[in-house]
DNA sequence: TTCAACTTTGTAATCGTTACAAACTTGAAT
DNA sequence: ATTCAAGTTTGTAACGATTACAAAGTTGAA
């Protein structure tokens, strides 16, 4: 588990409170939130939490490399702390958005149909096992 | 060349003129795209097109399952006509999506960790090959 | 202790989309 | 042909997510 204040410090970037507690959200739980999840998680602990603020912190740890922003389904930005790319599955009864353990090196930096391709997304949508369990 | 009045009778919907129009442009221009770029491109030939007419089509057609609504790149729908699944590619340069005659039967229909699979994508972006040619 | 640089905050603006109600169009019944 | 109800289109207002902006607060080095 890594040290977030030296995460931090090494992108030269303060640790302010709010920057440590949005990436120690991010760190602690990988469930691929949107910006208002983390104002909602946060702001009890923080009552002044501006959501501009983590808007803005957001913004600056994806400029450093530090998380990603994913626009995989229904137009929204879910973060995230890891960077290996991986495929993707959400959950269309609880939203959750799941990690899955397929890798996949499918066409990148490959040629297609003349097009050079740089990014590619694996997107999977489905019925996740803890609601496939509840829906009996 | 199919005759968009009767596949909109067939589907029970008036053929309208504004909903000819938009189908047409759907069948016409396969380049995926959104609800405003609809507008545009039509708003010449029908001066008093309304945007809102635009959603409201682009809904009911949707629903209908003449169209498909795509949510794959940077929080944006596109619409197309076609709707057998294919993988799509994303000019990071013009943004244009370009279909890819690539099919894949990855996934569908399977549990994997337990989720159930019944939607599956692959995005892919980078640089097409008409901007590859100019950017020469 | 001071002060400039940086950070956070609240408010307003923006963009894509939806809600709503008024105006218009259509076609069947008279 | 006229009427009228149902369906369609339109313009405006509302909405939710995000960004712009400027004021207020914080920090750390001189
Ligand atoms: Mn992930
Ligand atoms: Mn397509
Ligand atoms: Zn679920
Ligand atoms: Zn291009």
């Amino acid at each position: 588990m890594q040290n977030i204040i030296e995460v931090l410090k090494e992108h030269n970037i303060a640790p302010s409170m709010q920057r440590v507690k949005i990436l120690e959200y991010l760190r602690d739980y990988k469930t691929h939130p949107t910006a208002d999840m983390i104002y909602q998680a946060l702001v009890n602990d923080i009552p002044t939490l501006s959501k501009t603020t983590v808007y803005n912190t957001l913004k600056t740890f994806t400029e450093n490399g530090i998380l990603v922003a994913l626009s995989l389904f229904d137009n929204e930005v879910r973060y995230e702390y890891n960077t290996d790319p991986h495929v993707h599955f959400k959950c269309m009864k609880c939203n959750k958005i799941y990690d899955l353990n397929k890798t996949f090196d499918l066409y990148k930096n490959e040629f297609i149909d003349g097009h050079k391709v740089t990014e590619h997304y694996v997107n999977l949508k489905g019925i996740c096992k803890s609601c496939l369990k509840e829906g009996k």
